[in-house]
DNA sequence: AAATGTTCCGCAATCGTTTGCGGTTACGTT
DNA sequence: AACGTAACCGCAAACGATTGCGGAACATTT
């Protein structure tokens, strides 16, 4: 009952050898056509599935590619996945998810768990407490192909699929300015995380180019919905509060703008919002929220394709950086340019 | 480089042979002090790790769970993905994760998949289109133990773990009842899915204990966001509009609050919302959604947990359905009770 | 001195599949 | 009658790790 249908099985039954019913059933030239009709038959009787894991260890391929993600509940990361999965499914390659759960200590397993399960290749964002990279390197050295997304090691030489998070933030903040906003307040994530700072940095240099001065008490460390509710209202109790808000992602965006309302402060016409990535609840809000689409399906499929290229010809020498493109999604939460 | 180290390249390294390395890493009794030592130390050296294959292949055990779901890029399956992997990452096992994105055809080379690859369980939850479950009870058949969860195919005796979708929507409903209305409207999910005959017929029921008159051009198959456009503006266009909607689920209660919003019709002061799932977007719309919280997390959790058991001793006869209590979450789209 | 025990290690089979090589028929050719 | 040649098929090794069994070498006992 429990135990699958093996080629000796369908080899017994038939009393011949198991390489003829393998050959049989691979249409091998050297078996006779009675021969192959009959193992054909009975395979599908008896409905034999080549054994997977059989064959990887022949093979010394898994046709398995794995994944390493902060956490799935993020529409922005299930979208990466949907992409590489598509990807993956139509390379004949199964998937494998790990969560870190931004976890550094949950991140090294997951690569040790990758590691012993030999799957071909690793697509991976890392987690926010992650500041050392050997984990991964020893995976690389190893000579596992691995690319990162979104979120890459910083200052190591890897393939990487990556927005241009410098520039998407200079969008966001410059349409803030261009729509009249003159103190721009941003909510940021930690600064360990490279696409904290890029961010960052894209913000402070569309305030430089426009000739507005950067005010430290507007930049605050929140990147999530709860922690935008503190860091909005410490923000509005300023002497002078900020008269826009630009948020490292959609939900400590909304937060904000929850928080806004609840003191009773017009969105956009008080306070402009914009977040980052899109997430479709960025549809959902009242007003509807403006932010930096990031792509996420088309992220994953391009992870995988780089990632797919890498295990048919390894490392060519030279590691790529891929860029999505990003966009401003132009919503309701900020105003329109006059 | 690229090849992984194995247990023959220590023996060879160490003139012994291979059963000698391999009881050495396992401490066996019969292994010298000096010989363990001299294996340790290499095998760190080398960083060797087991091949996972190969013991699958040995012990018939992947020590992998396969999952299939409709979609990852909804909070609910991803939370449900997230309760599965915190049990098997804590049990020791691999999750295999394959989205059927709600297409039948997928769904059948999934569990495919899942046999050739020997996972040694799975967790599914079916498409929306799936009529037919051969796919399904074939992999049963052929020993695999199954943990159906939010959507279990009718009619067949399996393990589920699922919600009382009948008595959550009877909750829902009633409490819009309670709270003062009336002419209650169903945006309902396509009659196939079991999950949405229940949903409707706790909705009647509801209905008819408060002696409400079932009113057939209130009820439409409508279960997006885009969808709950439409029909929210037909039913609002009725001779006799609806004071109240029960939604099937979140997006679809969403888009109906936000055709309302247009329409400008007040919610909840003349139509009450309520919606189904609890997904943490209800947090974010104007206002905040009341919805029936379906505990996405906890499925997942009780859903492997149950899994693991039958992989453990099997088919004990007995299917088991186990339900997830859920909860009405009151917010700001239904009237308050008086 | 012989028997017994102890310690340590290797042989070989196993899991399911593939594949090079060799072997067995049957048939046709000279 | 002797040989060549297709046409078919099986043996055995290989992938990496585990494990029952047996064996060599040495120490201890009688």
């Amino acid at each position: 009952m429990s135990s699958q249908v093996t080629i000796k099985d369908i080899a017994k039954a038939l009393n011949i050898s198991a390489s003829t019913v393998s050959r049989a059933l691979k249409n091998h030239p050297d078996i006779s056509r009675e021969t192959k009709d009959a193992v054909n038959e009975l395979a599908v009787k008896l409905r034999y599935k080549p054994n997977a894991v059989a064959l990887s260890l022949k093979n010394s391929r898994t046709n398995t590619l794995g994944v390493i993600i902060p956490e799935v509940v993020h529409y922005f990361f299930s979208s990466v996945i949907s992409g590489i999965e598509d990807v993956a499914y139509e390379a004949g390659y199964n998937v494998m998810v790990c969560q870190s759960n931004e976890r550094y200590a949950r991140e090294v397993i997951n690569a040790q768990a990758l590691d012993s399960n030999r799957v071909e290749g690793a697509l991976i964002s890392v987690s926010k407490e992650t500041r050392d990279f050997n984990h991964l390197k020893n995976l690389e050295e190893n000579g596992m192909p691995i690319v990162f997304f979104d979120r890459a090691p910083d200052g190591l030489d890897v393939d990487r699929v990556i927005i241009d998070d410098r520039q998407a933030a200079y969008n966001a903040t410059r349409h803030l300015i261009e729509t009249g906003c003159k103190r721009i307040a941003h909510l940021a994530a930690p600064l360990t995380l490279g696409i904290a700072i890029e961010r960052f940095e894209g913000y402070k240099q569309a305030l430089k180019e426009y000739g507005i001065p950067f005010n430290e008490d507007w930049v605050v460390v929140a990147d999530s919905f709860e922690l935008a509710g503190d860091a909005t209202r410490n923000l509005m109790h300023l002497p002078s509060p900020p008269d826009a808000i630009f948020a490292v992602n959609d939900m400590t965006a909304i937060g904000a703008m929850k928080t806004l309302q609840r003191m009773s402060i017009a969105v956009p016409q008080k306070v402009a919002i914009i977040g980052f990535s899109a997430g479709f609840f960025s549809d959902i809000t009242t007003p509807t929220l403006s932010s930096v689409d990031q792509h996420g399906y088309e992220m994953g499929v391009e992870a995988a394709k780089l990632l797919l290229e890498r295990i048919e010809k390894p490392a060519e020498g030279k590691h790529k950086t891929c860029y999505i493109d990003t966009h401003l999604v132009l919503r309701e939460s900020t105003r329109r340019k006059t």
